[in-house]
DNA sequence: CAGAAGATGATACTGAGTCTCACATTTCTG
DNA sequence: CAGAAATGTGAGACTCAGTATCATCTTCTG
């Protein structure tokens, strides 16, 4: 009851704050000299840190990166859903949500495409990457679960549905890449996502 | 044309055993010791080969635990997809594979209760479990590829129903090992997979 | 059987990730 | 507002993952 009256705790705004700036010096540098020659030494003098601190911040210097690459352009995707028309389905305001983004992705494309090179050119960072996903399912599940009718009790729909939307996103972006980059991405995605019908009357009865 | 006659190379089948070896003696050890107490040289000495050997198989010590923890359980689906009639859709063959799969899951549900706690005890371990998914996927998606009838040029179907195959799997467990590992696992995996509904009759037509 | 191609082990080296400790900063409490 | 408690920080030391090199051995090819 002195300095700070409306904030959630000081603390907390600067821990994220200096975990922002570790994942965005961890990309950059990552970007501009390749992941094998970016040390954590580099990543953490870079963000204004000790070595000590980025490890308290991040479980692995990968995770840092990847982290960097995707906080441009991913993480929103639960916000968007957010902000989309309350009236649409789960799938429509995924789709709304990603017709948004891909609005000014031709802006974007360069960095876009970087990142996808970037996070597929090494394992280790692809696959925590892939952990980075199932964060951003659980975002999206969180997002949509308002829009389902008639949720019961622990229902596996949106976490499904989340899956579902990285799992578009991430094939997507594999093609989109191996095709060179060009190409609509959002597109891609779109396409991805409403490929498989699923309808119950497609479910044979009897099987098992 | 002297000694092998039948085989496909001798090299390439030591190769698989010691694979094979290396990723039964680093699952073993880390559900003994624990992953972090488990060192290469342990994993490498148990295996019966020297410590740069190890590097030559694979990627990273969780990496090999990783595929010793999943190779009882999980990459023979594909194989199990393929053997269900011919008959079959995509999706129904997904499911009379999962179907076979769970007949005799009481014997193997605390190896599978073991596998799934370790994997999710460590965030690096689970990241590369994740990576392991995504050769999972392509291996359902490669079985699955002639069941469907109508497939065109780079069809993005095989390839979503196989992760949301993986998606359904990996959800399903993560509700399983929040209940204790009770419950009918094979029987979770297949709610999970036929829980959303996608047809295309539920897109709103004009959403972007 | 001889040479090519590849697998292996030993060794040395870099750097990721963990731990501990002393010190600074923030929050709590009277 | 002060002091206490809790938490964040950097520095340094340490273990071990992961890489590279080289000599040796095994498997394939002709």
């Amino acid at each position: 009851m002195s300095v700070q009256e409306i904030e959630p705790g000081r603390r907390e705004r600067k821990r994220a704050e200096t975990q922002a700036r570790i994942a965005e010096a961890a990309a950059r540098l990552a970007g501009e000299h390749g992941i094998a020659a970016t040390t954590v030494d580099d990543i953490a003098a870079a963000a204004g840190i000790g070595r000590a601190t980025f490890f308290r911040h991040f479980d692995s210097k990968e995770l840092a990166i990847a982290t960097g690459l995707s906080d441009v352009g991913a993480h929103v995707l639960a916000d968007v859903i957010r902000a989309v028309p309350a009236d649409l389905g789960p799938l429509d305001a995924i789709r709304a949500a990603y017709a948004h983004l891909g609005e000014n992705f031709d802006e974007l494309r360069p960095m876009f495409l970087e990142q996808a090179l970037l996070s597929r050119s090494s394992s280790v960072l692809f696959a925590w990457t892939l952990h980075l996903y199932v964060d951003w399912e659980t975002a999206i599940a969180a997002a949509i679960e308002p829009r389902f009718g008639d949720l019961a009790e622990a229902d596996p729909r949106p976490r499904m549905l989340g899956a579902l939307t990285m799992a578009a996103a991430r094939l997507a972006c594999d093609v989109w890449v191996a095709g060179g980059g060009h190409g609509d991405l959002p597109a891609l995605i779109q396409t991805h996502l409403t490929s498989i019908d699923l309808a119950p009357a497609h479910l044979t009865p009897g099987v098992s």
